[in-house]
DNA sequence: CTAATCTGTCACTAGCGTGTAACAAATACG
DNA sequence: CGTATTTGTTACACGCTAGTGACAGATTAG
Protein backbone atom coordinates (compact mmCIF):
# COMPACT_ATOMS: atom_id res chain seq x y z
CA UNK A 1 0.00 0.00 0.00
CA UNK A 2 2.89 2.17 0.27
CA UNK A 3 3.80 2.14 -3.61
CA UNK A 4 1.82 4.63 -5.34
CA UNK A 5 -1.27 3.62 -7.29
CA UNK A 6 -1.13 4.46 -11.25
CA UNK A 7 -4.48 3.70 -13.33
CA UNK A 8 -3.76 2.70 -16.97
CA UNK A 9 -6.29 3.97 -19.72
CA UNK A 10 -6.25 2.55 -22.68
CA UNK A 11 -8.56 0.46 -25.41
CA UNK A 12 -5.47 -1.90 -26.69
CA UNK A 13 -4.97 -4.78 -23.79
CA UNK A 14 -1.40 -5.09 -25.50
CA UNK A 15 -0.32 -1.65 -24.26
CA UNK A 16 -1.69 -1.99 -21.12
CA UNK A 17 -0.01 -5.11 -20.66
CA UNK A 18 3.32 -3.36 -22.14
CA UNK A 19 3.03 -0.02 -20.00
CA UNK A 20 1.81 -2.64 -17.12
CA UNK A 21 4.88 -4.37 -16.91
CA UNK A 22 7.20 -1.33 -17.39
CA UNK A 23 5.43 0.82 -14.38
CA UNK A 24 5.77 -2.72 -12.01
CA UNK A 25 9.56 -2.96 -12.66
CA UNK A 26 9.54 0.53 -11.48
CA UNK A 27 7.66 -0.71 -8.24
CA UNK A 28 4.19 1.33 -8.84
CA UNK A 29 0.73 -0.54 -7.98
CA UNK A 30 -1.04 -0.71 -11.26
CA UNK A 31 -4.93 -0.16 -12.20
CA UNK A 32 -5.58 -0.55 -15.95
CA UNK A 33 -9.22 0.15 -17.47
CA UNK A 34 -10.54 -0.31 -21.24
CA UNK A 35 -12.51 2.29 -21.81
CA UNK A 36 -13.52 5.86 -20.02
CA UNK A 37 -15.93 4.57 -18.23
CA UNK A 38 -14.60 2.06 -16.15
CA UNK A 39 -11.71 4.43 -15.40
CA UNK A 40 -14.06 7.30 -14.33
CA UNK A 41 -15.16 4.43 -11.70
CA UNK A 42 -12.09 3.26 -10.80
CA UNK A 43 -11.33 6.72 -10.22
CA UNK A 44 -13.21 8.11 -8.67
CA UNK A 45 -13.29 4.56 -6.45
CA UNK A 46 -9.84 4.50 -5.80
CA UNK A 47 -7.87 7.27 -6.05
CA UNK A 48 -5.11 6.53 -7.88
CA UNK A 49 -1.99 9.13 -7.66
CA UNK A 50 -1.36 9.17 -11.30
CA UNK A 51 -3.50 8.26 -14.32
CA UNK A 52 -1.53 7.40 -18.10
CA UNK A 53 -4.72 8.48 -20.14
CA UNK A 54 -4.53 7.32 -24.12
CA UNK A 55 -5.98 9.95 -25.66
CA UNK A 56 -7.39 8.15 -28.92
CA UNK A 57 -9.59 5.65 -27.63
CA UNK A 58 -13.01 4.56 -29.68
CA UNK A 59 -16.36 6.48 -28.21
CA UNK A 60 -15.13 8.66 -25.85
CA UNK A 61 -11.89 10.36 -26.23
CA UNK A 62 -9.46 11.02 -23.81
CA UNK A 63 -10.21 15.12 -23.31
CA UNK A 64 -13.86 14.40 -22.44
CA UNK A 65 -12.88 12.06 -19.37
CA UNK A 66 -10.08 14.24 -18.31
CA UNK A 67 -12.20 17.58 -18.50
CA UNK A 68 -14.41 15.54 -16.09
CA UNK A 69 -11.88 14.64 -13.83
CA UNK A 70 -10.55 18.12 -13.33
CA UNK A 71 -13.96 19.85 -12.83
CA UNK A 72 -14.71 17.62 -9.80
CA UNK A 73 -13.12 18.92 -6.72
CA UNK A 74 -12.40 15.36 -5.65
CA UNK A 75 -10.45 14.54 -8.61
CA UNK A 76 -8.85 17.50 -9.59
CA UNK A 77 -5.23 17.07 -8.66
CA UNK A 78 -5.09 13.62 -9.64
CA UNK A 79 -2.07 14.46 -12.41
CA UNK A 80 -2.72 13.14 -15.45
CA UNK A 81 0.00 12.29 -18.34
CA UNK A 82 -1.52 12.10 -21.98
CA UNK A 83 -0.13 9.25 -24.08
CA UNK A 84 -0.38 10.59 -27.76
CA UNK A 85 0.20 9.31 -31.36
CA UNK A 86 3.29 10.88 -33.29
CA UNK A 87 1.70 13.47 -35.28
CA UNK A 88 -1.14 14.27 -33.13
CA UNK A 89 0.73 17.74 -31.99
CA UNK A 90 -2.58 19.54 -31.95
CA UNK A 91 -4.04 17.43 -29.25
CA UNK A 92 -1.15 17.77 -26.83
CA UNK A 93 -2.27 21.29 -27.04
CA UNK A 94 -5.61 20.66 -25.75
CA UNK A 95 -4.58 18.70 -23.49
CA UNK A 96 -2.59 21.09 -21.85
CA UNK A 97 -5.75 23.49 -22.33
CA UNK A 98 -7.74 20.13 -20.35
CA UNK A 99 -5.15 20.24 -17.56
CA UNK A 100 -3.41 17.38 -18.44
CA UNK A 101 0.24 17.25 -16.47
CA UNK A 102 2.46 15.98 -19.28
CA UNK A 103 2.57 14.17 -22.41
CA UNK A 104 4.34 11.37 -24.48
CA UNK A 105 4.82 10.54 -27.64
CA UNK A 106 4.33 6.92 -29.01
CA UNK A 107 6.81 4.92 -29.35
CA UNK A 108 8.20 5.66 -26.27
CA UNK A 109 11.00 3.84 -23.68
CA UNK A 110 9.95 2.38 -20.87
CA UNK A 111 12.81 4.46 -19.21
CA UNK A 112 11.67 7.34 -20.86
CA UNK A 113 7.98 6.80 -19.55
CA UNK A 114 9.14 6.48 -15.93
CA UNK A 115 11.37 9.38 -16.15
CA UNK A 116 8.16 11.57 -16.95
CA UNK A 117 6.11 9.88 -14.25
CA UNK A 118 8.86 10.46 -11.44
CA UNK A 119 8.99 14.06 -12.17
CA UNK A 120 5.28 14.42 -12.72
CA UNK A 121 4.60 12.72 -9.24
CA UNK A 122 7.47 14.58 -7.35
CA UNK A 123 6.18 18.15 -8.63
CA UNK A 124 2.37 18.04 -8.61
CA UNK A 125 2.61 15.66 -4.95
CA UNK A 126 4.91 17.41 -2.31
CA UNK A 127 2.48 16.65 0.13
CA UNK A 128 2.73 12.62 -0.10
CA UNK A 129 6.52 12.63 0.27
CA UNK A 130 5.92 15.83 1.81
CA UNK A 131 6.79 16.71 5.27
CA UNK A 132 5.71 15.17 8.39
CA UNK A 133 3.12 17.58 10.49
CA UNK A 134 3.14 17.81 13.46
CA UNK A 135 0.71 19.54 16.15
CA UNK A 136 0.70 19.47 19.91
CA UNK A 137 3.21 16.27 20.29
CA UNK A 138 0.93 14.69 17.89
CA UNK A 139 3.12 13.75 14.45
CA UNK A 140 2.06 12.60 11.17
CA UNK A 141 4.92 11.46 9.12
CA UNK A 142 3.66 10.44 5.58
CA UNK A 143 7.06 9.37 4.34
CA UNK A 144 7.46 6.49 7.25
CA UNK A 145 3.18 6.21 7.22
CA UNK A 146 3.65 6.30 10.99
CA UNK A 147 1.71 8.28 13.69
CA UNK A 148 3.73 9.07 17.37
CA UNK A 149 3.04 11.19 19.82
CA UNK A 150 5.86 12.22 22.02
CA UNK A 151 8.33 10.31 19.95
CA UNK A 152 5.91 6.79 20.74
CA UNK A 153 4.37 5.30 18.10
CA UNK A 154 0.67 5.52 18.00
CA UNK A 155 -1.30 2.39 16.41
CA UNK A 156 -4.14 2.36 14.30
CA UNK A 157 -6.03 0.95 11.39
CA UNK A 158 -5.68 2.29 7.35
CA UNK A 159 -8.91 4.70 7.90
CA UNK A 160 -7.81 6.20 10.83
CA UNK A 161 -4.43 7.31 9.34
CA UNK A 162 -6.09 8.42 6.60
CA UNK A 163 -8.66 10.40 8.52
CA UNK A 164 -6.38 11.42 10.53
CA UNK A 165 -4.22 12.54 7.56
CA UNK A 166 -6.96 14.46 6.08
CA UNK A 167 -7.80 16.16 9.15
CA UNK A 168 -4.24 17.02 9.82
CA UNK A 169 -4.28 18.95 6.15
CA UNK A 170 -7.58 20.56 6.67
CA UNK A 171 -8.18 21.76 10.53
CA UNK A 172 -10.14 24.05 11.98
CA UNK A 173 -12.95 23.13 9.68
CA UNK A 174 -16.20 21.56 10.11
CA UNK A 175 -17.03 18.49 7.95
CA UNK A 176 -20.22 16.78 7.37
CA UNK A 177 -19.99 13.11 7.50
CA UNK A 178 -21.09 12.85 3.68
CA UNK A 179 -17.96 15.26 3.36
CA UNK A 180 -15.46 12.93 5.15
CA UNK A 181 -16.99 10.02 3.04
CA UNK A 182 -16.09 11.72 -0.36
CA UNK A 183 -12.78 12.68 0.95
CA UNK A 184 -11.17 10.18 3.02
CA UNK A 185 -13.34 6.73 1.68
CA UNK A 186 -13.80 8.22 -2.49
CA UNK A 187 -16.09 8.74 -4.35
CA UNK A 188 -18.36 6.03 -5.06
CA UNK A 189 -18.27 3.31 -1.97
CA UNK A 190 -21.31 3.50 -0.39
CA UNK A 191 -21.28 3.46 3.18
CA UNK A 192 -23.65 4.48 6.12
CA UNK A 193 -22.63 8.36 7.45
CA UNK A 194 -23.33 6.06 10.96
CA UNK A 195 -19.66 4.59 10.18
CA UNK A 196 -18.14 7.82 10.44
CA UNK A 197 -19.35 8.14 13.82
CA UNK A 198 -17.25 4.32 14.31
CA UNK A 199 -13.87 5.62 12.84
CA UNK A 200 -14.31 8.88 14.87
CA UNK A 201 -14.32 6.87 18.11
CA UNK A 202 -11.36 4.41 17.14
CA UNK A 203 -9.41 6.99 15.87
CA UNK A 204 -10.11 9.17 18.98
CA UNK A 205 -9.18 5.83 21.16
CA UNK A 206 -5.67 5.91 19.34
CA UNK A 207 -5.00 9.35 20.28
CA UNK A 208 -5.85 9.26 23.97
CA UNK A 209 -2.34 8.58 24.57
CA UNK A 210 -1.80 11.93 26.60
CA UNK A 211 -5.47 13.14 25.37
CA UNK A 212 -4.99 14.06 22.21
CA UNK A 213 -8.25 12.82 21.87
CA UNK A 214 -10.31 16.66 21.67
CA UNK A 215 -8.69 17.58 19.09
CA UNK A 216 -11.36 15.51 17.07
CA UNK A 217 -14.23 17.70 18.33
CA UNK A 218 -17.93 16.65 17.55
CA UNK A 219 -19.51 20.03 15.86
CA UNK A 220 -23.50 19.08 17.19
CA UNK A 221 -25.81 19.09 14.25
CA UNK A 222 -23.07 18.68 11.64
CA UNK A 223 -20.24 16.83 11.70
CA UNK A 224 -16.58 16.62 12.65
CA UNK A 225 -13.93 19.37 13.02
CA UNK A 226 -10.21 18.69 14.09
CA UNK A 227 -8.72 21.73 15.80
CA UNK A 228 -6.25 22.45 17.86
CA UNK A 229 -8.36 25.23 20.07
CA UNK A 230 -10.07 23.97 23.23
CA UNK A 231 -12.92 25.46 24.59
CA UNK A 232 -12.38 26.19 28.12
CA UNK B 1 -35.16 23.02 4.44
CA UNK B 2 -37.12 22.18 1.67
CA UNK B 3 -36.68 18.12 0.63
CA UNK B 4 -34.91 17.55 -2.74
CA UNK B 5 -36.74 16.75 -6.08
CA UNK B 6 -36.28 14.06 -8.09
CA UNK B 7 -37.58 13.39 -11.00
CA UNK B 8 -38.14 9.64 -12.35
CA UNK B 9 -37.65 9.30 -16.20
CA UNK B 10 -38.77 5.46 -17.17
CA UNK B 11 -41.32 4.38 -19.40
CA UNK B 12 -42.60 1.59 -17.15
CA UNK B 13 -44.82 2.59 -14.40
CA UNK B 14 -44.01 -0.29 -12.37
CA UNK B 15 -40.13 0.96 -12.17
CA UNK B 16 -41.66 4.32 -11.59
CA UNK B 17 -43.72 3.05 -8.55
CA UNK B 18 -40.59 1.19 -7.63
CA UNK B 19 -38.11 4.41 -7.60
CA UNK B 20 -40.86 6.63 -5.76
CA UNK B 21 -40.95 4.18 -3.02
CA UNK B 22 -37.74 3.84 -2.28
CA UNK B 23 -36.84 7.49 -2.58
CA UNK B 24 -40.06 8.55 -0.72
CA UNK B 25 -38.67 6.78 2.37
CA UNK B 26 -35.58 8.87 1.81
CA UNK B 27 -37.50 11.74 2.26
CA UNK B 28 -37.10 13.21 -0.77
CA UNK B 29 -40.14 14.77 -3.01
CA UNK B 30 -41.04 12.84 -6.29
CA UNK B 31 -41.83 13.90 -9.62
CA UNK B 32 -42.11 11.40 -12.33
CA UNK B 33 -42.49 10.95 -16.58
CA UNK B 34 -43.30 8.17 -18.70
CA UNK B 35 -41.60 9.75 -21.44
CA UNK B 36 -39.04 12.43 -22.62
CA UNK B 37 -41.41 15.08 -23.51
CA UNK B 38 -43.48 14.93 -20.45
CA UNK B 39 -39.92 14.76 -18.71
CA UNK B 40 -38.45 18.04 -20.52
CA UNK B 41 -41.88 20.29 -20.12
CA UNK B 42 -41.31 18.64 -15.70
CA UNK B 43 -37.97 20.17 -16.16
CA UNK B 44 -38.56 23.21 -17.40
CA UNK B 45 -41.29 23.76 -15.28
CA UNK B 46 -40.24 22.36 -12.07
CA UNK B 47 -36.42 22.57 -12.31
CA UNK B 48 -35.62 19.52 -10.24
CA UNK B 49 -32.56 18.91 -8.01
CA UNK B 50 -32.12 15.38 -9.78
CA UNK B 51 -33.12 13.42 -12.56
CA UNK B 52 -33.00 9.58 -12.96
CA UNK B 53 -33.42 8.66 -16.27
CA UNK B 54 -33.67 5.00 -17.75
CA UNK B 55 -31.69 4.45 -20.90
CA UNK B 56 -33.66 2.18 -22.72
CA UNK B 57 -37.07 3.80 -23.55
CA UNK B 58 -39.28 3.85 -26.80
CA UNK B 59 -39.03 6.91 -29.17
CA UNK B 60 -36.69 9.07 -27.81
CA UNK B 61 -33.91 7.46 -25.74
CA UNK B 62 -32.61 8.72 -22.90
CA UNK B 63 -29.56 9.80 -24.61
CA UNK B 64 -31.53 12.67 -26.73
CA UNK B 65 -32.63 13.96 -23.36
CA UNK B 66 -30.17 14.29 -21.83
CA UNK B 67 -28.03 15.80 -24.61
CA UNK B 68 -30.76 18.61 -24.72
CA UNK B 69 -30.61 19.47 -21.14
CA UNK B 70 -26.81 19.63 -21.34
CA UNK B 71 -26.98 21.69 -24.23
CA UNK B 72 -29.04 24.15 -22.84
CA UNK B 73 -27.34 26.46 -19.88
CA UNK B 74 -30.80 26.73 -17.47
CA UNK B 75 -30.94 22.84 -17.04
CA UNK B 76 -26.85 22.12 -17.93
CA UNK B 77 -26.04 21.68 -14.63
CA UNK B 78 -29.14 19.59 -13.44
CA UNK B 79 -26.80 16.39 -12.45
CA UNK B 80 -28.54 12.94 -14.32
CA UNK B 81 -28.45 9.80 -13.12
CA UNK B 82 -28.31 6.92 -15.64
CA UNK B 83 -30.33 3.61 -14.85
CA UNK B 84 -28.67 1.09 -17.42
CA UNK B 85 -29.68 -2.73 -18.07
CA UNK B 86 -26.36 -5.50 -17.10
CA UNK B 87 -25.04 -6.01 -20.62
CA UNK B 88 -25.29 -2.53 -22.18
CA UNK B 89 -21.75 -1.17 -21.38
CA UNK B 90 -21.69 1.10 -24.76
CA UNK B 91 -24.68 2.88 -23.58
CA UNK B 92 -22.93 3.74 -20.77
CA UNK B 93 -19.88 4.95 -22.80
CA UNK B 94 -22.29 7.41 -24.89
CA UNK B 95 -23.78 8.25 -21.66
CA UNK B 96 -20.28 9.85 -20.06
CA UNK B 97 -19.90 11.38 -23.34
CA UNK B 98 -23.08 13.07 -22.64
CA UNK B 99 -22.42 14.46 -19.24
CA UNK B 100 -24.38 11.88 -16.97
CA UNK B 101 -22.51 12.17 -13.48
CA UNK B 102 -23.01 8.09 -12.42
CA UNK B 103 -24.59 4.92 -13.69
CA UNK B 104 -26.82 2.62 -11.83
CA UNK B 105 -27.01 -1.18 -13.32
CA UNK B 106 -29.98 -2.64 -12.77
CA UNK B 107 -30.96 -4.73 -10.65
CA UNK B 108 -30.16 -2.49 -7.98
CA UNK B 109 -31.10 -2.60 -4.46
CA UNK B 110 -32.79 1.03 -2.76
CA UNK B 111 -30.02 1.47 -0.52
CA UNK B 112 -27.44 1.84 -3.05
CA UNK B 113 -29.78 4.08 -4.90
CA UNK B 114 -30.00 6.15 -2.46
CA UNK B 115 -26.57 6.16 -1.37
CA UNK B 116 -25.41 7.06 -4.80
CA UNK B 117 -28.07 9.73 -5.10
CA UNK B 118 -27.14 11.69 -1.90
CA UNK B 119 -23.29 11.25 -3.32
CA UNK B 120 -24.33 12.73 -6.39
CA UNK B 121 -25.82 15.39 -4.59
CA UNK B 122 -23.61 16.22 -2.35
CA UNK B 123 -20.70 16.47 -4.89
CA UNK B 124 -22.93 18.75 -7.41
CA UNK B 125 -23.86 21.23 -5.05
CA UNK B 126 -20.99 22.32 -3.06
CA UNK B 127 -21.63 23.93 0.26
CA UNK B 128 -21.48 27.63 -0.15
CA UNK B 129 -19.26 29.04 2.82
CA UNK B 130 -19.50 32.70 3.61
CA UNK B 131 -15.99 34.14 5.09
CA UNK B 132 -15.49 34.85 9.29
CA UNK B 133 -17.25 38.02 10.38
CA UNK B 134 -16.38 40.08 13.02
CA UNK B 135 -17.90 42.36 15.61
CA UNK B 136 -16.64 43.83 18.50
CA UNK B 137 -14.16 40.41 19.48
CA UNK B 138 -16.85 38.16 18.73
CA UNK B 139 -16.72 36.01 15.99
CA UNK B 140 -18.56 33.69 13.70
CA UNK B 141 -16.70 31.42 11.79
CA UNK B 142 -18.77 29.74 9.29
CA UNK B 143 -16.27 27.14 7.96
CA UNK B 144 -15.23 26.12 11.40
CA UNK B 145 -18.17 26.20 12.35
CA UNK B 146 -17.39 28.07 15.61
CA UNK B 147 -18.10 31.27 17.28
CA UNK B 148 -15.06 32.94 19.14
CA UNK B 149 -14.60 35.98 21.73
CA UNK B 150 -11.48 36.89 22.12
CA UNK B 151 -10.27 33.98 20.32
CA UNK B 152 -11.76 31.66 22.77
CA UNK B 153 -14.27 29.28 21.54
CA UNK B 154 -18.41 29.96 22.87
CA UNK B 155 -20.23 26.97 23.90
CA UNK B 156 -23.94 27.74 22.33
CA UNK B 157 -26.24 25.23 20.64
CA UNK B 158 -27.07 24.46 16.75
CA UNK B 159 -30.12 27.42 17.04
CA UNK B 160 -28.49 29.87 18.89
CA UNK B 161 -25.56 29.24 16.36
CA UNK B 162 -27.86 29.77 13.40
CA UNK B 163 -29.38 33.08 15.24
CA UNK B 164 -26.21 34.75 15.96
CA UNK B 165 -25.20 34.17 12.23
CA UNK B 166 -28.40 35.27 11.17
CA UNK B 167 -28.09 38.82 13.59
CA UNK B 168 -24.52 39.23 11.96
CA UNK B 169 -25.66 39.06 8.31
CA UNK B 170 -28.80 41.32 9.58
CA UNK B 171 -27.55 43.89 12.19
CA UNK B 172 -28.78 46.92 12.97
CA UNK B 173 -32.68 46.29 11.62
CA UNK B 174 -35.65 44.84 14.11
CA UNK B 175 -37.13 41.59 13.55
CA UNK B 176 -40.48 40.21 14.70
CA UNK B 177 -40.56 36.86 16.48
CA UNK B 178 -42.84 35.56 13.32
CA UNK B 179 -39.51 36.56 11.03
CA UNK B 180 -36.89 35.22 12.70
CA UNK B 181 -38.68 32.14 13.16
CA UNK B 182 -39.31 32.20 9.73
CA UNK B 183 -35.42 33.18 8.62
CA UNK B 184 -34.04 30.79 11.65
CA UNK B 185 -36.04 28.09 12.10
CA UNK B 186 -37.15 27.74 8.37
CA UNK B 187 -40.51 28.52 6.71
CA UNK B 188 -42.95 25.73 7.25
CA UNK B 189 -42.38 24.75 11.10
CA UNK B 190 -45.14 25.47 13.44
CA UNK B 191 -43.39 26.70 17.05
CA UNK B 192 -45.04 29.28 19.49
CA UNK B 193 -43.41 32.77 18.92
CA UNK B 194 -42.48 32.69 22.76
CA UNK B 195 -39.87 30.39 22.00
CA UNK B 196 -38.34 32.77 20.05
CA UNK B 197 -37.48 34.80 23.16
CA UNK B 198 -35.74 31.25 24.99
CA UNK B 199 -33.29 31.23 22.27
CA UNK B 200 -32.89 34.59 22.62
CA UNK B 201 -32.35 34.58 26.72
CA UNK B 202 -29.81 31.39 25.94
CA UNK B 203 -27.90 33.23 23.16
CA UNK B 204 -27.09 36.31 25.46
CA UNK B 205 -26.20 33.81 28.23
CA UNK B 206 -23.63 32.48 25.74
CA UNK B 207 -22.16 35.87 24.87
CA UNK B 208 -22.06 36.87 28.57
CA UNK B 209 -18.04 36.16 28.20
CA UNK B 210 -16.95 39.59 28.05
CA UNK B 211 -20.40 41.27 28.12
CA UNK B 212 -21.48 41.02 24.28
CA UNK B 213 -24.78 40.21 25.67
CA UNK B 214 -26.15 43.52 24.60
CA UNK B 215 -25.34 43.42 21.13
CA UNK B 216 -28.80 41.27 21.24
CA UNK B 217 -31.60 43.94 21.94
CA UNK B 218 -35.01 43.86 23.11
CA UNK B 219 -37.33 45.83 21.04
CA UNK B 220 -40.43 46.01 23.16
CA UNK B 221 -44.05 45.49 21.03
CA UNK B 222 -41.56 44.56 17.87
CA UNK B 223 -39.02 41.58 18.66
CA UNK B 224 -35.31 41.74 18.34
CA UNK B 225 -32.33 43.54 17.20
CA UNK B 226 -28.72 42.83 16.60
CA UNK B 227 -26.54 46.46 17.53
CA UNK B 228 -23.23 47.63 18.32
CA UNK B 229 -24.85 50.91 19.07
CA UNK B 230 -25.21 50.34 23.06
CA UNK B 231 -28.59 51.64 24.02
CA UNK B 232 -28.80 54.27 26.11
C1' DC C 1 -4.56 -22.86 4.95
C1' DT C 2 -5.23 -20.42 9.39
C1' DA C 3 -4.90 -16.56 12.31
C1' DA C 4 -5.06 -11.94 12.81
C1' DT C 5 -6.64 -7.62 11.56
C1' DC C 6 -9.77 -4.46 9.62
C1' DT C 7 -14.42 -2.77 8.24
C1' DG C 8 -19.10 -1.70 8.15
C1' DT C 9 -23.41 -2.18 10.49
C1' DC C 10 -26.52 -2.71 14.26
C1' DA C 11 -28.56 -2.17 18.81
C1' DC C 12 -28.42 0.12 22.82
C1' DT C 13 -27.35 4.05 25.80
C1' DA C 14 -26.19 8.56 27.35
C1' DG C 15 -26.54 13.16 26.88
C1' DC C 16 -27.77 17.15 24.52
C1' DG C 17 -30.99 20.29 22.34
C1' DT C 18 -35.58 21.87 21.83
C1' DG C 19 -40.09 23.58 22.72
C1' DT C 20 -43.47 24.65 26.12
C1' DA C 21 -45.46 26.02 30.27
C1' DA C 22 -45.35 28.47 34.49
C1' DC C 23 -43.92 32.11 37.07
C1' DA C 24 -41.28 36.55 37.88
C1' DA C 25 -40.04 40.97 36.38
C1' DA C 26 -40.41 44.97 33.65
C1' DT C 27 -42.93 48.26 31.12
C1' DA C 28 -46.98 50.79 29.24
C1' DC C 29 -51.24 53.02 30.13
C1' DG C 30 -55.49 54.55 32.23
C1' DC D 1 -51.30 53.71 41.65
C1' DG D 2 -53.17 49.56 39.80
C1' DT D 3 -53.80 46.80 36.02
C1' DA D 4 -52.78 44.82 31.62
C1' DT D 5 -49.40 43.60 28.54
C1' DT D 6 -44.94 42.33 27.24
C1' DT D 7 -40.60 40.21 28.13
C1' DG D 8 -37.12 37.57 31.12
C1' DT D 9 -36.08 33.39 33.31
C1' DT D 10 -36.25 28.81 34.89
C1' DA D 11 -37.54 24.06 34.93
C1' DC D 12 -38.77 20.02 32.69
C1' DA D 13 -40.08 16.30 29.47
C1' DC D 14 -39.53 14.51 25.06
C1' DG D 15 -37.01 13.41 20.92
C1' DC D 16 -33.05 13.12 18.49
C1' DT D 17 -28.06 12.93 17.82
C1' DA D 18 -23.81 11.06 18.84
C1' DG D 19 -21.09 7.63 21.64
C1' DT D 20 -20.12 2.98 22.30
C1' DG D 21 -19.39 -2.06 22.30
C1' DA D 22 -20.29 -6.21 19.93
C1' DC D 23 -20.34 -8.90 15.83
C1' DA D 24 -19.97 -10.98 11.17
C1' DG D 25 -17.93 -10.75 6.90
C1' DA D 26 -13.91 -9.27 4.24
C1' DT D 27 -9.25 -8.80 3.76
C1' DT D 28 -4.50 -9.50 4.71
C1' DA D 29 -0.38 -11.59 6.70
C1' DG D 30 2.16 -15.44 7.74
Amino acid sequence: MTNRKILIVDDESAIRDMLRVALEMADYDCLEAGNAQDAHAIIIDTKPDLILLDWMMPNTSGIELARRLKRDEVTANIPIIILTAKGEEDNKIQGLEVGADDYITKPFSPRELVARLKAVLRRSSPAIIGSPITVKNLCLDPSSHRVTINDTPVDMGPTEYRLLEFFLTHQERAYTRGQLLDHVWGGNVYVEERTVDVHIRRLRKALTVDSHEDLVQTVRGTGYRFSTKVEA
